[in-house]
DNA sequence: TTTTGAGTTGTTCGA
DNA sequence: GTCGAACAACTCAAA
């Protein structure tokens, strides 16, 4: 008896091997499964680089090593996918190709004129629900309408009861790929060489599902049960940090759902709550990605559009560089660069500061982080830079304006967390760490720092900041309806 | 159709 | 030091 024609099964944004649904059906029937990654052209998505490279290079070096110790192989290619996808299957005789969805406009796109080229060849196509509880529109109002707002999406979303069972990873991989050729990943030059900005990376992240995986116990064993509180807190290790695991799809938030569930004891409801609720922002953002498909190039709110913003390429450097002179907003520009992550309370302080202290266009702020951090995520990432800025779906109003000192006494007490990464300052007793320029001669000399030259005074002052920030934003007209 | 309650994360001021 | 009000109305979503 010869053996079933292979099946492609097509690896985006869900590099894991376990409650994958694509996998999963790839490899019913005891069909040799075609496992492809596709570095993408042409398709008009937006092009994933800098810090989100260096992980989905790591975490490709991982998925393929899990798909080869169940005797898989996992072949890389770049180009246009409907062209490498319709060249594959000719070159196996594949009966099947299977992928998890993706909600990018263009991701929708790309994958429809596949899944129609595929259907006129006589080959099956089959898309899978795998990276969000829900589909996004899945969650609809009374009237049949998108969600604007979160917590009614997040009620109703809930009130649709639990997520699907969680799939457990094949056992192993018939392997269909023999004789097919496969790219090298080193020679797609996703890591940095000169300069190496990302050589710390590896202190700090494990990517991969085994990372994924080691990374939500640790959080599940401990700080889950204070996270209701200690989430605001980036002088402690309190948050999950899960983020890029799930940009990547290392880890799914069906598997994150249950396990959270399984864990929470009656004394952490709260925790658990809140943390289920932050992966209920994620579902939020992937919703309004969906239906306003626009949302990391224009405002939610249109009005917004006609915004002044201040192009300040001197402004925008210092705030790049973590160079502002407040040192909570450059602790937090400087986790970032180092590390290619911020925690979330400080993520919320620099954008703050880069829309309302300095006026420069979110935009500029979301390339930045888009470019910047390991867990750049195509809905997460607009949408939070939209929230904070005010143009946003449900946004912040906009004379909600953090102030980054009071918002470093209030989080970062001791001054931990800028001790960690604006070393220069460490000097500085807890009392005049968030604010420099407010210490005694006496005090910075012992601290050795002198403004101005070892570490800048505030490049704009805050009051002054905060007054024309709100005149700049109460002289908006007032918000015209938004249109999907 | 109209009404009504609600709406992630803040800061400042003055009593 | 603490507390409530002001900041600004407006939209959303359900009843």
């Amino acid at each position: 008896m010869s053996s079933p024609a292979p099946a492609i099964v097509w690896f985006r944004d869900d590099l894991r091997l376990a409650d994958n649904p694509a996998l999963d059906a790839a490899c019913q029937n005891g069909r040799p499964v075609v496992a492809i990654y596709i570095l993408e052209t042409g398709t008009g998505r937006r092009p994933l680089q800098g810090a989100a490279g260096w992980w989905l290079s790591r975490s490709l070096r991982a998925l393929g090593a899990d798909i080869a110790a169940r005797g898989g192989r996992l072949l890389l290619r770049a180009g246009d996918p409907r062209e490498v996808i319709l060249s594959l299957t000719g070159e196996t005789g594949a009966g099947l190709v299977t992928w998890n969805r993706r909600y990018d406009a263009a991701g929708v796109a790309t994958d429809q004129a596949i899944k129609a080229a595929l259907k006129d060849q006589g080959i099956a196509a089959e898309s899978f629900s795998a990276n969000l509880l829900r589909e996004p529109w899945q969650v609809r109002t009374r009237s049949d309408e998108p969600f604007k707002v979160f917590s009614p999406f997040w009620r109703a979303h809930q009130a649709l009861g639990d997520p699907r069972p969680a799939l457990s990873a094949p056992k192993r991989l018939l392997d269909g790929s023999q004789g097919l050729a496969s790219e090298a990943l080193d020679d797609w030059g996703l890591e940095p060489t000169s300069p190496d900005w990302a050589a710390g990376f590896s202190d700090w992240w494990t990517p991969g599902e085994a990372g994924a995986r080691e990374r939500l116990t640790t959080f599940l064993d401990g700080p889950l049960d204070s996270y209701a509180a200690d989430r605001n807190r980036p002088d402690r290790d309190s948050t999950s940090a899960l983020s890029p695991h799930l940009r990547f799809g290392e880890i799914s938030p069906v598997q994150i759902w249950h396990a959270a569930a399984m864990t929470a004891g009656t004394g952490s409801a709260r925790g658990l709550d809140k943390f289920l609720s932050e992966i209920g922002w994620r579902e939020f953002a992937y919703h309004l990605l969906f239906h306003w498909p626009d949302l990391h190039r224009t405002s939610f709110q249109p009005r917004f559009e006609a915004f002044p913003w201040h192009g300040d390429p001197g402004a925008l450097r210092a705030w790049q560089r973590g160079l502002t002179g407040y040192p909570l907003v450059d602790a937090g520009m400087r986790q970032l660069w180092q590390t290619g992550w911020m925690h979330n309370r400080v993520r919320m302080v620099v954008a703050s500061f880069l829309a309302k202290h300095l006026l420069i266009d979110w935009r500029e702020g979301e390339a930045w982080f888009w470019d910047t951090l390991v867990d750049a995520d195509v809905a997460n990432n607009p949408a939070s830079w939209q929230w904070v800025a005010g143009s946003g779906a449900d946004a912040a109003p906009y004379f909600r304006i953090f102030n980054p000192v009071k918002q470093g006494t209030t989080f970062d007490p001791d001054g931990t967390y800028v001790r960690r990464w604006v070393p220069e300052l460490g000097g500085l007793p807890a009392s005049a760490i968030h604010a420099p320029w407010t210490a005694s001669p006496q005090v910075l000399a012992s601290a050795g720092i002198r403004l101005g030259e070892t570490y800048p005074r505030p490049v704009v002052d805050h009051d002054r900041a905060r007054q024309r920030a709100l005149e700049a934003f109460g002289s908006l007209a007032p918000r015209a309806e938004a249109s999907p």
